[in-house]
This record gives C-alpha cells, structure tokens and sequence, in this order.
DNA sequence: GCCAACGTTGGC
DNA sequence: GCCAACGTTGGC
C-alpha cells in the first residue's frame, strides 16, 4: 500500500500530447517539461503517495478526467540538461539544477469525466484555482475537500484512506 | 482562429 | 528597476 496522501493537486496536459491514456499505458512517468516556478513550487511540495487529479485541457470539453498517484520526491528533470531538447536551459546544470519533476503512476480514470464547466458550477468547489478565468498554471494544489468532491462527481473509486 | 491572462525578456 | 514588446497557455 502506498502512503496516505498528505497533499492534493491538479496536473494538466493535453489529451492529444499526453493524456490518461498514455499514462494509463506506461502506468508511470515522469511529469517533465514544467517551467513554470509557481507550478514548480507546487510540484515540490508533492511527496510520494500523494494524490492529484489528471485534467485535459485543449479538450471538448476540458475535464477532470481521472486520478494519478506521485510516486517519488521531487528530482531534477532530465530534459533542462539536454541541449538538443525543446526543453534545453542552458542557465541550469547539474549541481544547480533549476526545474523538478515527479514520478506519477496511473490510479483511475472516472467513470464520468468532470468538466470545467461542471466544476465551475459546483458551489462546493468555490476556489478551485484552474476554475480561475485565464488560469494558465499546469500544476496546481487541491484542498483535500474539493478533491474528494471532484472523485465523487466523477463517480471515481479513489478513497483518501 | 481569436483573444484574455500573464510570465519573460531586454532596452533604457 | 521600469515597462513595452513578445510569447505561451488554454478557453471559447
């Protein structure tokens, strides 16, 4: 059994790019290419057994579509060191290295995919930061409650414990 | 395809 | 250190 989560979060991707299917099918991966510093700092306050919604965006209609599981500590990513990547920093190196990502395994994809317009129109998930009007951050924290909501509205099975 | 939001860059 | 220009994200 992995650990009980002490932190909740929301990963975007493209469904197109790299969706729940994809992950579904590697079963873990690690969540690269975030270079962005507030995403940054959310992802390295992520601990292993932590759980995080998986949301599709660019997709019709952008939805909360499953849940995925943080399965390492944060760690430097791979991809700033490489200078033929689209992804390339030359200002990082190896002992000071400036982007992080976590390891994240598939958990379950809902049963009823959570829209962003279902999710703005829950009174009870008020505050949900990717429910804010020109919200642009790939990685953000989740209060506890308005996770388990999410699973709930996405008829999902995850239990928190 | 448009455009609002907003982070980053670079001239000064 | 200011801020205009520019680039990217992502909903619509």
């Amino acid at each position: 059994m992995p650990p009980e989560p002490t932190r909740f979060g929301l990963i975007k991707s493209e469904p197109h790019v790299y969706g729940l299917d994809h992950l579904r099918r590697d079963k873990r991966t690690a969540w690269e290419n975030i270079r962005n510093h507030q995403a940054k700092n959310t992802l390295m306050s992520f601990g292993v057994g932590d759980l995080l919604l998986f949301y599709h965006s660019n997709a019709d209609p952008p939805a909360a579509v499953g849940v995925a599981r943080v399965v390492s500590a944060p760690h430097p990513d791979e991809t700033q060191f490489d200078a033929r990547g689209d992804y390339f920093d030359p200002t990082a190196t190896r002992e000071k290295p400036r982007w992080f990502c976590v390891d994240v395994e598939f958990v379950e994809e809902f049963p009823k995919p959570v829209s962003l317009d279902a999710l703005k129109a829950d009174s009870a998930l008020a505050g949900m930061l990717v429910t804010r009007k020109g919200n642009r951050l790939s990685v953000t924290p989740v209060e506890q409650a308005h996770f388990e909501r999410v699973v709930a509205m996405g008829g999902g099975k995850t239990r928190v414990r």
